[in-house]
DNA sequence: AGCACGCCGACT
DNA sequence: GTCGGCGTGCTC
């Protein structure tokens, strides 16, 4: 029986991320395996950690040291099997981050604990230290009998943690540490207690109550603006107003305004709902017949394959992967499906829930601890085989998994952006290849990495080149905004938009409006001497936004932070008075739309008004229901949903997308933008997209109107090859960041030296192309500067070697404060 | 990350 | 002469 156990620290940093050996003392031997988590000693503190054991040996590797013995073991019900556990070395070694962080995404509990220090009071204490502060601590963990360090801390401040230290060197308390739970997610928000008006009246100096504090009238008369219900959010209402929280606290504490907690549980509720719904019968025609046996033969061979499964908007995909999820289940087999958040709807789970009931799990971003350590374990026990959910759903741990399917396959929310930084099409190819499981992705417009694999034959290609039930594809028409400012009308609304607008609203049919851009004003400038009003802790523009549904009281927003501004009345840099809005957002056609149609109910769906996933979902049912006549919004309003009644589409800015500083810009584009056209006509009736732009002359654009995606890639593809892009290559993107710039500048040249002398010496025989370091896109954010590089290579076992090389020399040799960190293939340039 | 060891400046 | 600054190096 093995004696020792190779372990790794689960918070430890990339530098140190080494296996460490322990003793197994002799109680645990008999059940301490792989993949089983402990508490050990570690550092010269010995501070408690929690390990996971990744290997069993004889003898420790090391002799120089003697090892520590294991303290305790955790409950067997969180270890790790073997897949799981190769999939975290599997991450390490393909996405540079730490075990511990691999093991944090794949079980959400180790996300969510923490290990924190507790003291006691030591047995036989004769005499209470007589120093001021100590004695007061020393009292307070007496009475309590015990007491937590974050407790301490908050009551005693920064006097506390080097008076601890004397309290346990002269033997007066004990430390030790405990697992504690997070606590659950929520955010604050405040409202008025009291009616705007008296609010009003109180800042004046009129009202009952008088208020000391010139930054309690501010808050106060903010909220008082706003008025809305459901309240400010804490950290937005605080940095309008440059207050406090203690402000907040004496308000509140006045009956002024109230405190809302609101969890950052989006609603699940209606989930439980939508599985009582009677579940639709699945007929496929012929061609999705032939896709679903072609799938059929490849799932059924229980060996490890992957297939891409392109079919035009509205082919009816869906059906296809009912039936091949209904044939894995049959099989005995556990299934994941992944959707983007986006997608993730009662209507669009309610087809899965009313036919796979109680079988069914859902995991996304918005559930609270409690429920996703509920859901892990109701998986783990192999009560539920049906999994459905976002990219961190891939993890969930199926028993016999037997497919996983991607849809919407090129979404960039599959890529993680934090660590790990994962592809979740990468952790679904291994786990489909540990298990012998089918990975399918699905998609009308497919990322090109997949399409170029799919072709090449490493995917089974199947495509679906028929919409489902005769629908037709809208005609497109494409309207030349450049002409439309020459003949002198300056909306963003051409006079087609406007004119099919108008007959649609009459024809009681409904459109849906594209523009991705909130805010009502993109930014504002001086007239008089030009200048941009810029977030004073980011380098980008601030968005001028409205109030509720006045147009002209507004706020100033900035979309990198949050950060909330009043409107200044005068330039900030001249002190003239002659600010203007420039540039249109979703709110500002909201207003053009409804002066145009008096008459119509428009929906304005951006991330303004779906703080709430509920607020979301019933803006989605409303329109549905054909309680609304336009949809305008973002991003969202091209997502997935069936509405039959939609015959006109309008999309604002084809181009907006078109010219931003990314290799894949015409590859979103263009998918959005067949997205987006295949949402009308899809019932019977006939529907038509108009799509505004001022680059009328892009082979995307015209491609995306004929949805012609062979054509597309074809074309695209060449160039990428030119250029030398992904899929021709990898892209491996270092990011550093520090709230110091002088440090950071002196750190990304340092980088820069040591990355060039590594790539000439000791990896020479491989072709990398360095470029950097430059300023990060936008500099700044929340007063952090970022620089970063980017090096294209062709990542391998080696090539990643030397990038966890650099990344071990710097997180152990880059002063405290600065930041960095490396991202293969990132999602964003 | 956290903690110890170690070598130079401003204080009783 | 000492207290304490943070540079360097290690953690089984």
């Amino acid at each position: 029986m093995s004696e020792y156990a190779g372990i790794h620290i689960l918070d430890a940093p990339y530098h140190i991320d080494n296996e460490f050996d322990y003793f197994i003392p002799p109680q645990f031997r008999s059940d301490l395996t792989r993949g089983d988590f402990v508490a050990v000693p570690f550092g010269t503190a010995n501070r408690r950690k929690i390990g996971i054991v990744t290997s069993l040996k004889e003898h420790a590797d090391n002799k120089s040291v003697e090892c520590k013995p294991i303290v305790s073991l955790c409950d067997k019900m969180m270890s790790l099997d073997d897949e799981m556990l190769g999939l975290c070395e599997f991450l390490k070694e393909h996405t540079l981050c730490s075990i511990g962080d691999a093991v944090k995404a794949a079980v959400p509990v180790f996300s969510l604990s923490r290990l924190e220090e507790v003291f006691f009071p030591a047995p036989d204490v004769a005499s209470k230290p007589d120093e001021e502060v100590a004695g007061l601590i020393f009292e307070y963990i007496y009475s309590k009998g015990s007491a937590r360090l974050t407790t301490l801390k908050s009551k005693f401040g920064p006097a506390t943690e080097p008076t601890i230290k004397k309290l346990i060197s002269a033997g007066l308390i004990i430390r030790d540490f405990e697992i504690t739970q997070a606590t659950e997610k929520s955010a604050s928000r405040y409202a008025l207690a009291i009616d705007a008006q008296s609010a009003k009246d109180i800042v004046a100096g009129e009202g009952d109550v008088k208020l000391r504090s010139e930054k309690q009238a501010a808050i106060l008369s903010y909220l008082a603006e706003a008025d809305s219900p459901d309240g400010e959010d804490e950290k937005q209402l605080l940095s309008a107003c440059e207050a406090t929280k203690a402000q907040l606290t004496a308000l509140t504490d006045k009956g002024l305004i109230s405190k809302i907690s609101v969890p950052i549980d989006r609603g699940l509720e209606l989930l439980q709902e939508a599985s009582t719904a009677e579940p639709r019968e699945v007929v496929l025609n012929d061609e999705q017949n032939a896709a679903y046996q072609r799938l059929c033969e490849l799932s059924d061979c229980d060996e490890a394959k992957a297939a891409l499964l392109h079919g035009v908007t509205g082919s009816g995909k869906t059906s296809v992967m009912m039936k091949i999820i209904d044939r894995t289940l049959e099989r005995g087999k556990g299934v994941i499906l992944l959707l983007p958040e986006i997608a993730l709807t009662p209507q669009s789970l309610e087809i899965f829930c009313s036919r796979y009931g109680r079988r069914v799990a859902i995991i996304h971003s918005a559930l609270s601890a409690g429920e996703r350590f509920d859901t892990y374990k109701r998986i783990k026990r192999g009560d539920a085989d049906v999994i459905i959910g976002t990219r961190s759903a891939v993890f969930a741990p199926v028993k016999d998994l037997g497919i996983i399917i991607i849809d919407e396959e090129q979404e960039h929310t599959y890529k993680s952006d934090m660590n790990p930084k994962y592809h979740t099409r990468d952790v679904a190819r291994y786990r489909c290849y540990r298990n012998g499981a089918l990975m399918l992705l699905a998609s009308a417009t497919p990322s090109f990495e997949s399409y170029k694999k799919a072709k090449e034959g490493a995917y089974e290609l199947i495509t679906l080149k028929n919409r489902y039930g005769g629908a037709s594809l809208p005609g497109t028409v494409v309207v030349d905004m450049r002409e439309e400012a020459k003949a002198g009308n300056p909306s963003l609304l051409s006079a087609l938009m406007c004119e099919k607008l108008v007959k649609n609203t009459k024809n009681k049919d409904q459109s849906i409006l594209f523009l991705n851009r909130r805010g009502y004003n993109n930014f504002v400038s001086c007239r008089s001497c030009g200048e941009v009003i810029k977030c004073p802790v980011c380098s980008v523009s601030m968005t001028y936004h409205t109030s509720k549904r006045s147009y002209e009281k507004g706020y100033l927003s900035c979309h990198w932070c949050g950060r909330r501004a009043p409107l200044p009345s005068v330039c900030p840099s001249c002190k003239s008075e002659h600010l203007m809005g420039m540039g249109y957002g979703t709110q500002r056609i909201e207003q053009e739309i409804s002066e145009l149609l008096p008459l119509a109910e428009i929906i304005r769906m951006d991330t303004d008004t779906t703080i709430y996933k509920s607020s979301y979902d019933q803006m989605l049912s409303k329109f549905r229901n054909h309680d609304a006549d336009v949809l305008l919004g973002t991003q969202m309003v091209t997502k997935g949903h069936d509405f039959p009644d939609v015959t006109l589409v309008g999309v604002l800015l084809a181009d907006a997308s078109l010219h931003i500083d990314d290799y894949r810009a015409s590859e979103r584009t263009f998918a959005m933008l067949t997205q987006v056209i295949g949402r009308a006509g899809r019932a019977k009736k006939a529907g038509i997209a108009v799509i505004q732009t001022n680059n009328p002359d892009s082979e995307c654009i015209k491609l995306a109107c004929r949805q012609d995606f062979e054509e597309f890639y074809n074309t695209e593809i060449k160039l990428r090859k030119l250029l030398v892009f992904p899929p021709f290559c990898d892209i491996a993107l270092i990011s550093l960041s520090s709230s110091n710039e002088q440090e950071l500048l002196k750190a990304s040249a340092m980088l820069s030296e040591k990355l060039t002398e590594t790539i000439k010496t000791k990896y020479a025989d491989l072709p990398f192309i360095v470029y950097g370091p430059f300023e990060a896109p936008v500099y700044k954010v929340e007063s952090k500067y970022r620089m970063r590089m980017i090096i294209k290579c062709s990542l391998n076992k080696r090539t990643r070697s030397m990038f966890s090389e650099l990344l071990c020399f710097f997180s152990r040799s880059i002063p405290k404060g600065m930041n960095i960190s490396i991202d293969f293939n990132p999602s964003n340039i």
